[in-house]
DNA sequence: TTTTTGGCCAAATTTTATTTGGAAAACGAA
DNA sequence: TTCGTTTTCCAAATAAAATTTGGCCAAAAA
């Protein structure tokens, strides 16, 4: 549903805690936000219907799953026209550890985001699935050492 | 709490059901991973205390709440010594729009993802907020044109 | 001013989560 | 193997939460 939905601060405020902890009851984010009950409920139902929430995910550990290595790739094709793009797409979504994947503009082509286990599991990876892929031109690799702010909630607009 | 769980098939299942979409039901969850409700609760609490399972968040469209940039930067410092470190990431984690940040290996040091208005808020944003920041030494934007895949679901290893 | 609409509340109802007590399987030690 | 211990599970009772209902009130439209 893509209605062209008009947010108040009441609707803001929802948005802004369920971003930050869904798993709230109905009845405590009626307190939160001022409204009883039912009226929460029906705020809620209807940002899930028209689409402004699109969807809600328990997030892990990745170190408590023995997924030990994250890394960002910036990726060039090796020509930028539909049908490349395309088969590169395509390829990448059929790849679980590859978790985002994104067209940017700048030198690379594409930049996506790849969790696995270990350096040798993505060094595998990357040669097995990701090098591999016909239209890939050129890829770099950047390792996360370490994440400050990972934030899963959206600076809402006034 | 962290202790060292191990976790076996039926909990990687739940690890993976609830992390496409944590709002179904207990019982529906027991339902596909084969089991009762009342162990499923048991292992789902289990998975929560232990810290397998960090948090619980709603995901919004970004274009439904007038958010139609994103982006990544790579940021280097003027200094890699722990005290720069340590001041940039105080000021990038006051910064709304700046939802994610990560130390990295290569070129740069640190790689943001930021997300706002429009191009006009984020010209303003990058000016006030990022290239302010004292070590800041130089900032390089790729604008996310597309976005093909953003998955919530961690590849759990076998 | 009257009507309509939208948003709200309290309370009843339905659905779901959670607890309980105990059975069966898995495991370890003797 | 055999006995005791622990773990994991289930069915059913209970508690808590979601959801529905009917009607009130205020703001906007006629």
């Amino acid at each position: 549903m893509k209605n062209n939905i008009k947010l108040d601060g009441t609707d803001r405020k929802i948005l802004e805690i369920l971003q930050r902890n869904s798993n709230i009851t109905n009845a405590q984010l009626a307190k939160e936000i001022g409204l009883s009950p039912a009226p929460t409920l029906e705020r809620v139902n209807k940002l899930e219907t028209s689409g402004v929430i699109k969807s809600y995910h328990a997030v892990i550990d990745p170190a408590a799953v023995g997924l030990g290595v994250s890394t960002f790739v910036m990726a060039s094709l090796k020509g930028h026209n539909k049908e490349n793009i395309s088969k590169f797409i395509t390829a990448i979504k059929a790849v679980d550890e590859v978790v985002e994947c994104h067209h940017i503009t700048g030198s690379g082509d594409f930049i996506l985001k790849i969790v696995c286990a270990d350096i040798a599991a993505y060094q595998q990876l990357m040669l097995d699935k990701v090098s591999n892929i016909e239209v890939v031109d050129s890829l770099q690799s950047m390792v996360i050492l370490s994440t400050f702010k990972d934030s899963k909630s959206l600076p809402i607009p006034g």
